[in-house]
DNA sequence: AGCACGCCGACT
DNA sequence: GTCGGCGTGCTC
């Protein structure tokens, strides 16, 4: 007999072993083997077991044999297999790797089973009445996929624990997946009172010792509840039965760095189901394709914050049209109120578009703009610690000095455009000399941890008077009680190109809102005052500029009623790299068929690259189903190979029209 | 991914 | 003369 073997290497094909007599009857599908491959012995998984006469073998001269079984038992109750064949047709990685994210964490020898503790007196944790309705649906058991919408101050270690409890009778176990792992010790603590000693914790940065243990605690069934960032969605759960996304509308949720990709909200829906478990899609915004869902009845939706703000005066919304207000950083309006709130003893979040100086530099006398030459986009000024001015590519890291002539029409005046963190600080301690400012961005974000929770810690004690951010220190901060927000340069957020804009806008603007006093003012500056996304902030709601969201994204055909695939061709060859292009064409002919209302825009070119002598062009499919999308990606990824010409094909591309 | 082979630059 | 950089190629 052979074994068809899948190793968790980037190859998109599988490999056939001799199985010796003594396996035969143990092996079997979903089983992990060792196997000499290549001059190593390589871990991997059967995904087939057949005869010899069933496999064509004329195109090798020898087959080898498999070393041993690792185990008897599948790892994994639900059909592992399917689903990663599924990531693997989804997002276009090789099925190898795809497989390889639910078992390569595994130990070559699994531990001996060990007797499971006793349940021990666990606390009932206290359950928000408005969770009430979705506690008391989780506990009835049946399978189904929830969307719960967060008050968003709502401290989730008050509300989860009661979801878990209400979900987890017998062996369930439950995974909650959390968008950072700076989320996960509180977490914890709030859980531990009701799973005591049951609960688990993943994240990519466990030491060994204690990666083996976490994922050694959901085989076992040792933990109740995993606590865990995405990579948790692949962990081998002996009875996975509630699976939760917090801050599900989260970008981290989506692995595109490396291979294999994929999105965890995806991931867990998909396998949920396959398992007849529970899944919850929990957020206080959730994301325009789980209201989506909501909305056509493959999510129940449950919301645990009262629908109105409560009575009594709400916070006020300002948003100030900046070409009143040349050359300012911060426009009249706001200087007034942030003087008056800082005099008072208030508090102030200030939200720069972007971290470091400012984001642009170009030409005063012809708008000649500094981009990187390696990468394209525009390059960030920088000022470093002693006042000197660099410029810094954010995409590539390249770095020069600021230029001291613009090389197209010499002139020797430069102005910048979009004030960062920097910046802005700059701009305030100007304002307020006296004013105590803690900054939080990227930069202090990437230096430590402990630098992280000291700038944000001192702006939450109150020793700081204004906290001067990129958005992710909206995400950071607790709840304190702002008198005011500001937004300096909500453009760079809207005009981005991007079909997700004006979601991200509008949630960044509700959460700076909320984190307010009733007598709170937010502001927002922008050039673009009649943006539509302004016209939505008087109400504050976010359901009802979801609805409206997500009509536009039907009228207009973005997900979640298409899938979006992306196909990129490269070459000095401008002959090859037509021919590429028409090979695709001819390829996804298929689509746009009677009732099919797929479509293919494209080809777009970046501007400026006609004359260059390098060529690269994209083409976006909207597929308009699943099916259709996955159709699409494997004829990209089949596609004759052409020389000279390289080949990028994507599904779900973020960051685009 | 690993692992080997292979071909140029700078070191004991 | 070797050590070692990483480009290329292969894995039943």
């Amino acid at each position: 007999m052979l074994a068809e073997i899948s190793f968790p290497i980037p190859l998109r094909r599988t490999f056939y072993y001799h199985l010796p007599e003594e396996m035969e009857l143990k092996a079997a599908p979903g089983l992990r083997v060792l196997a000499p491959l290549s001059k190593r012995e390589a871990v991997g998984m059967i995904i087939r077991v057949l005869p010899e006469k069933d496999a064509d073998l004329t195109k090798f001269k020898e087959l080898k044999t498999i070393t041993r079984l690792l185990e008897e038992e599948p790892l994994f109750p639900e059909d592992a297999l399917a689903l990663a064949k599924w990531m693997s047709g989804r997002w276009g990685s090789p099925s190898g790797l795809c497989l390889g994210a639910f078992y390569s964490h595994a130990p070559k020898d699994l531990p001996a089973p060990e007797p499971l503790p006793q349940p021990g007196l666990a606390a009932r944790p206290a359950e928000p009445p408005e969770l009430k309705k979705l506690t008391e649906t989780l506990s009835a058991g049946k399978p189904g996929a929830y969307l719960l919408r967060l008050a968003p101050l709502e401290r989730r270690e008050l509300v989860y624990p009661a979801v878990f409890a209400s979900a987890l009778g017998g062996g369930a176990q439950g995974l909650l997946l959390v968008p950072d792992l700076t989320f996960i010790p509180a977490l914890a603590a709030a859980l531990e009172p009701v799973f005591p000693g049951r609960v688990g914790i993943w994240h990519a940065r466990l030491t060994p010792k204690k990666r083996s243990e976490a994922w050694a605690g959901a085989f076992s069934g040792k933990s109740k509840v995993v606590i865990a960032t995405r990579s948790g969605v692949f962990l081998p759960f002996k009875e996975l039965r509630l699976g939760l996304l917090d801050g599900e509308h989260e970008e981290v949720y989506r692995q595109e760095e490396a291979e294999p990709f994929y999105h965890a909200r995806e991931v867990l829906l998909k396998r949920i189901k396959a398992l007849g478990g529970q899944a919850v899609l929990a957020s206080p915004c959730p994301s325009i394709e789980a209201w989506g869902g909501a909305a056509s009845g493959e999510l129940v939706r449950f919301d645990a914050v009262p629908s109105k703000t409560p009575d009594g005066p709400a916070p006020g919304v300002r948003v100030l049209d900046m070409a009143g207000y040349p050359g300012d950083i911060l426009a009249r309006p706001l200087a007034d109120s942030l003087r008056r709130v800082v005099a008072a003893g208030g508090q102030a979040l200030i939200i720069a578009g972007r971290k470091g100086y400012a984001s642009r530099l170009f030409c005063a006398n012809c708008g000649w703009m500094k981009r990187c030459q390696a990468c394209g986009p525009g390059m960030t000024l920088l000022k470093t610690a002693d006042g000197v001015q660099q410029l810094v590519c954010r995409r590539c890291g390249k770095k020069e000095p600021k230029p001291v002539t613009c090389p197209k029409c010499a002139g020797k005046v430069f102005r910048d455009y979009g004030a960062g963190t920097q910046k802005t600080q700059e701009a305030i301690s100007k304002l307020l000399p006296a004013a105590r400012i803690a900054r939080f961005d990227g930069d202090v974000l990437r230096g430590s941890l402990k630098t992280m929770r000291a700038e944000l810690e001192s702006f939450s004690k109150g020793e700081a008077d204004v906290l001067v951010g990129t958005r992710i220190a909206l995400r950071e901060l607790g709840a304190p009680r702002l008198e005011l927000a500001a937004f300096i340069d909500a453009d760079s957020d809207l005009s981005s190109a991007d079909f997700r804009a004006s979601e991200k806008a509008f949630r960044s603007f509700y959460g700076a809102w909320r984190l307010l006093g009733a007598k709170g003012e937010l502001f927002i500056q922008t050039r673009e005052a009649e943006h539509y996304v302004f016209s939505r902030l008087a109400e504050m709601d976010y359901p009802s500029f979801a609805d409206g969201e997500l009509a536009a994204r039907r009228d207009f055909l973005y997900p979640p009623f298409c899938h979006i695939v992306k196909a990129r061709f490269a070459s000095f060859d401008r002959g090859a790299l037509d021919a590429a292009a028409a090979d695709f064409l001819k390829a996804l002919s298929f689509l746009g068929g009677p009732g099919d209302e797929s479509e293919i825009l494209g080809p777009v070119t970046t501007p400026g690259e006609e004359k260059r002598r390098f060529h690269s062009e994209y083409y976006l499919v909207k597929a308009s189903s699943e099916k259709a999308a996955m159709l699409c990606l494997e004829k990209g990824l089949t596609l004759p190979q052409r020389p000279g010409v390289k080949y990028f094909i994507e599904a779900d591309p973020h960051g685009f029209h």
